[in-house]
DNA sequence: ACTCTTTCCGAAAGCGGTTTCGGAAAAGAA
DNA sequence: TTCTTTTCCGAAACCGCTTTCGGAAAGAGT
């Protein structure tokens, strides 16, 4: 029985065909050129379409094809405090991406009272997403444990602690680490306190990590007091930093795990009266444009999230498109290292004298980078 | 001619139809609660339906409804810097009540060399979403002319100068900073200069607005180059402090348009060896976390950008029902309008006595309103 | 002029649901 | 018990597009 309201007024592959005199599933095959298509009909049906401004359903496109062209994006779920400030960035490059491969990005959240994994399956299974992107990786993560069984292609931002069953791209945290240790080092210093995040996250235990090796390498020790964990915003770093300078054996340098912790010291510092690249040098993470807009500028490792959401998105189209032709989960996972680059502003000098530990010919300090007011 | 690949594996109605010795119409209709359905046929088959774990193809039943349960987001174009640190809080928010109706959010960004109506208009007409939230909206705003025409639901975070025909939700920028001007004010300024953002921005004009309209009546000058427009980053804030300082009838305070401008000023006046909240009082807008950690803490217009999204996206779910149900574009519109709070922190105080015009019994500074560490 | 190929297009069967309609079975009325 | 109502479910027509298959028309070969 025909339905109730014909809903008439769009612009379907039925009027363009009755407009044009052919059959639907010509005009279908002459749009996707295929080769059984004269190519004057073709270039006949490209005007009429244009013209009468046609534009395929995806839904019908979809159902006929068995093919979801988007890729799902699970916003962490936020316990109180703010969203990561380059999570929007890696969204701009992951959606800016997709779009050049005619991809779509859906965003979700996950509602009060259900967990990502849920919010995961239900996109899934109800074929709203044909791949996934997943960021803010733990160290081992159940969203990766769901989706390696889920056959569908994927790709991590960081990366778990096993993770070469699949692909990811990350930043080489521990590295980064290392080198601003090296930095502070070179720089003269020995006595320096880490104040690192949740150590379930996989970035946070790698950048805690290249802290201790690097520590170890260069025989500096890591005294009682000097390692802090947990620290996951402005507050905890002001608590953390007062307990610092209550310490004995004062430190000259703290490496903080990201710009927003580093930030917060700095602000402590500052209030307790401590002159932040002079007496404490101060090092972060992340390359926030509020790094350079504080006094003394943040000493910092940058990363460029906006292209790591770029890559992300190419990788997992081309992920997706292999395991379309190939009817078989890729082989060859792409797992990509980059590095962070140091970027060097005011908050970290060499010790003041009287506090150093040897005699090193140390540089003289720098202000800002940037320069100052014109 | 049957298909080649009989793509099986899925659980469809049919299977669950077969599974239940029923017609996938029953089915169907028992899942959507027809009355038609014997109660315990229903009980049946949602118990069958949750241990296959069926879940209905969105895609298939958007082509048989005819309806698109996604709102569209296009990510305003990057012009060089960086997103605005609320347009991810307001996605949050926006994903957030989104769910919680079973709605998606498709998020687009605008290739190189396209614009945004380009990219709206594709994905209005290939049925991939079927509403709109716009952002950052302009005193005039092409994005909302085309919109009107469109005749799908939409809801504007902003409003552009002719509002009147559609449905909005923003925040009152120009008492927000009338309310400022008052604050100063009745700290005892009276030199007050304004640093404000591009003017083409509707936000960006109406605080602008509120700037002048206080000052007018306040009856504070507002003397040649005490305005400033176009001050989008950091860098021009700063030159833009430059100039202030260079000023013959130097200001007592700086309105700023955003708190990224307000946090740039700080850094140049500091730079330039003066006391902020002491010597010059600034004030900004947004809230921004960053705001309480900088020294002095930022006294600012704060606004909640999370549940400015979650609003929306209730709006923009709640006029679509409407359109649907009533078959005609919604008669009345939502049109809502929030007010900003003020959060005083240490950066705007009564002016430094030497310098100011009258003898107010003025309070005496707070340098933080958040007490320091610990 | 008459086959044999090619070239090109129409017919039709899905994809996985939804929704109208009609009618058999069950329940109520007489 | 028989005739009406109700209750409840199956049949079938789409939604808009894709893709296989077969075959008519046109070109090539002799």
């Amino acid at each position: 029985m025909p339905r109730a309201p014909q809903r008439s007024e769009t612009m379907s592959i039925a009027r363009l065909a009755k407009h044009l005199g052919l059959s639907e599933g010509t005009v279908s095959r002459a749009l996707n050129n295929y080769p059984d298509i004269a190519d004057k009909t073709i270039a006949r049906v490209r005007k009429a379409a244009d013209e009468l401004g046609y534009r395929p359903s995806t839904t019908a496109r979809r159902l006929a094809r068995g093919v979801v062209e988007t890729i799902g994006f699970v916003l962490p779920a936020r316990h109180g405090h703010q969203i990561d400030p380059f999570l929007a960035e890696i969204l701009d490059g992951l959606a800016t991406e997709l779009a050049l491969s005619d991809w779509d990005l859906l965003v979700a959240a996950v509602p009060e009272g259900h967990d990502e994994v849920e919010v995961m399956d239900r996109l899934i299974r109800s074929g709203k997403v044909g791949g996934f992107v997943i960021a803010r990786t733990r160290r081992h993560d159940p969203r990766i444990d769901y989706l390696r069984k889920s056959h569908i292609p994927f790709v991590v931002q960081g990366r778990t602690e096993d993770c070469d069953d699949y692909a990811w791209l990350d930043i080489d945290n521990e590295k980064a680490f290392i080198d601003a240790m090296d930095h502070l080092v070179g720089l003269g210093h020995r006595k320096i306190a880490y104040l690192g995040g949740d150590p379930d996250l996989n970035y946070a235990w790698q950048r805690r990590s290249g802290y201790l090796s690097a520590a170890k390498t260069h025989g500096c020790d890591v005294l009682d007091g000097y390692l802090h964990d947990g620290i996951t915003d402005e507050m905890a770093a002001r608590r953390a930093v007062a307990e610092l300078l209550k310490h004995p054996d004062r430190p000259t340098a703290i490496l903080c795990v990201t710009d927003a912790v580093a930030i917060g010291s700095i602000h402590a510092l500052a209030h307790a009266g401590i002159t932040v690249g002079e007496e404490i040098s101060v090092i972060g993470f992340d390359g926030l444009p509020m790094g350079e807009a504080i006094h003394p500028g943040l000493t910092t490792m940058s990363q460029a999230s906006y292209q790591v959401g770029r890559a992300v998105g190419r990788i997992v189209v081309a992920q997706a498109n292999e395991t379309k032709e190939a009817n078989a989960p890729a082989s060859e996972f792409s797992q990509i290292l980059w590095e962070a680059t140091l970027t060097i502003r005011g908050s970290a000098n060499p010790p003041a004298p009287k506090l150093a530990v040897n005699a090193n010919p140390a540089p003289k300090p720098v202000t800002n980078a940037k320069g100052g007011i014109s």
